[in-house]
DNA sequence: CTCATTCTCTGACTACAGTCAGAGAATGAG
DNA sequence: CTCATTCTCTGACTGTAGTCAGAGAATGAG
């Protein structure tokens, strides 16, 4: 596997990094070339573009003055902070963005032409694939502190998605809490999912010794959907759950919560008569930890 | 599609580009590892690796100093041609090539790592379909002189694989000659396909003034097989015969090739009575170029 | 043997990418 | 208002990639 994954890694590098050298081609480095395509069609500020980029900023700056001198974007003051400011193309320079635009394009179409119909289908499908699952791959979970910025931000977004979802709406008052302490180490933990630096999902644990841990706060990102992101989540929260100590999970849920009502499903939660008195929930879930078949992770 | 292919250009280039950055980090630059990679565990003389890595003499002159000088790599002066210098690894040059080894293993792993059993499986699976396409679509078919060197080398293999799969050998004497002035324009042509600069397969067209054009010297290269070449030889031969004024090709064939002839009738030749004498065919095929369903290729 | 060619190396460049240490203006928390 | 911080810019660098024009030695075709 690792040696396939290997020669695909060469055989990419040596066709789309021809494809690149082509995208660039416009007889201008492709430091400037970057940022020009980066700055887009509706203009941009700096400090943005140095975080987009990961650019020093006095990097950046040179970048943008050659881009400046070659009449190809104009800069401005931000009227919001003083110190920020924006730079926006001029129509040359939007003109040579459509260039690379199409060059681009035209260099995706030359690895199309050679091809039959059938080959074309089979290659895009391919590439589709590949895409979804390297982009699975690159979303990193890790132990998250819940009172961390990203974390809240993951929660809200989550709440803010069963108020939309529940039929009834969602007020987290009525619901049964799980607040920071109880998912801070040693009572629970939570995961948080990022892509990107984006949070992408999250998954948290309530440990309680001697009894079964509770799943909660299951969430992915509409983004980050279809990666198998809360499969993922699931079994590294029972993963964590076992290390623990515990011997069961279980959870509940809403029923308007299809995909995780069939997740739960199919990762060998059998339902059970309801062990709390969740207001939101429909459904209870258990299962147990044991040697369990080492199927689908 | 194109944006398909766009989108997996931009995922690519920034999953594995940091991946390759991996495997160069290994506290020299870029040129010195790709030549201490390319120059292998048994050495290699200096003019191939030029080739290989398509450097400047003078460049490649600096980066083997540089190696020399690490104390990773050694120059002699090579016994059959004493212009030519071989280079060769030093114990230490060997063993920072197996790191290397080691960091593109552990780079690809990482990728895998994140990943189900499942998810792996398919996307290794994705991964080597993409490779083979985007092999596939970086074949160059050109129209060639007969005369070439590199047209000459594929007649040469073509006829050595002849003689080593028919049942009593292969005298190209005793075939209906199909010799370089009839594969010439006006009077026929020939067309070269080539992968990454090496011979992968030809395709060779007789023209007649009112009658059928003949399909001859249809051959692929065992390394560039299952790339769907020779279809594409084919239906290229097929459309230059078309162009030329031919309503009908015609061709024979010898028993033994059976993916040839699995080619044929797939690609639309009904067999037909013996219409020559070659001595070394077996089936005759012929097929009407109309207006034909725009299938697979 | 002669002479064009091949192979490698050196010197002298250019250009691009990127880093680091400040300076100066604007901002906002206290 | 004060002062730490933020944002951008400038100057002064370093290192890598890569090019070009020869020079000198070895080779091989004639």
């Amino acid at each position: 596997m690792i040696d396939q994954v290997r020669s695909f890694n060469r055989t990419v590098t040596q066709r789309v990094g021809a494809l690149d050298e082509a995208f660039l081609a416009s007889g201008r480095p492709l430091g400037q070339s970057r940022v020009l395509w980066e700055i887009g069609p509706d203009g941009c500020d700096v400090r943005q573009l140095r975080a987009r980029l990961e650019l020093d900023s006095g990097y950046l700056s040179r970048l943008l003055r050659s881009l400046e001198d070659a009449g190809l974007a104009v800069m401005e003051q931000s009227t919001a902070d003083g110190r920020v400011r924006i730079v926006r193309l001029t129509a040359a320079g939007a003109a040579e963005r459509d260039e690379l635009d199409r060059r681009s394009d035209a260099a995706a179409s030359s690895i199309l032409r050679p091809l039959s119909d059938g080959q074309r289908t089979r290659l895009v499908a391919a590439m589709a694939e590949v895409v979804r699952l390297l982009t699975a791959s690159a979303v990193d979970v890790r132990v998250a502190d819940p009172r961390e910025p990203e974390a809240r931000a993951c929660m809200a977004a989550y709440f803010a998605e069963l108020a939309e979802r529940f039929d009834d709406g969602f007020d987290p008052g009525l619901s049964i809490p799980a607040g920071e302490a109880e998912l801070t180490p040693p009572a629970g933990l939570l995961l948080l999912a990022t892509l990107h630096g984006e949070p992408a999902g999250m998954g948290a644990l309530k440990l309680h010794a001697g009894e079964p841990a509770e799943i909660k706060r299951m969430w992915v990102a509409r983004a980050a959907r279809g990666l198998g992101l809360g499969r993922r989540l699931l079994s590294d929260l029972e993963g964590c759950a076992a290390e623990r100590g515990a011997r069961v999970v279980r959870l509940e849920t809403n029923e308007s919560l299809h995909e995780a009502i069939s997740l739960y499903r199919s990762a060998g939660y059998r339902e059970v008569p309801a062990f709390n008195d969740e207001a939101y929930a429909h459904h209870w879930f258990e299962k147990e930890l044991g040697r369990e078949p080492r199927g689908e992770r």
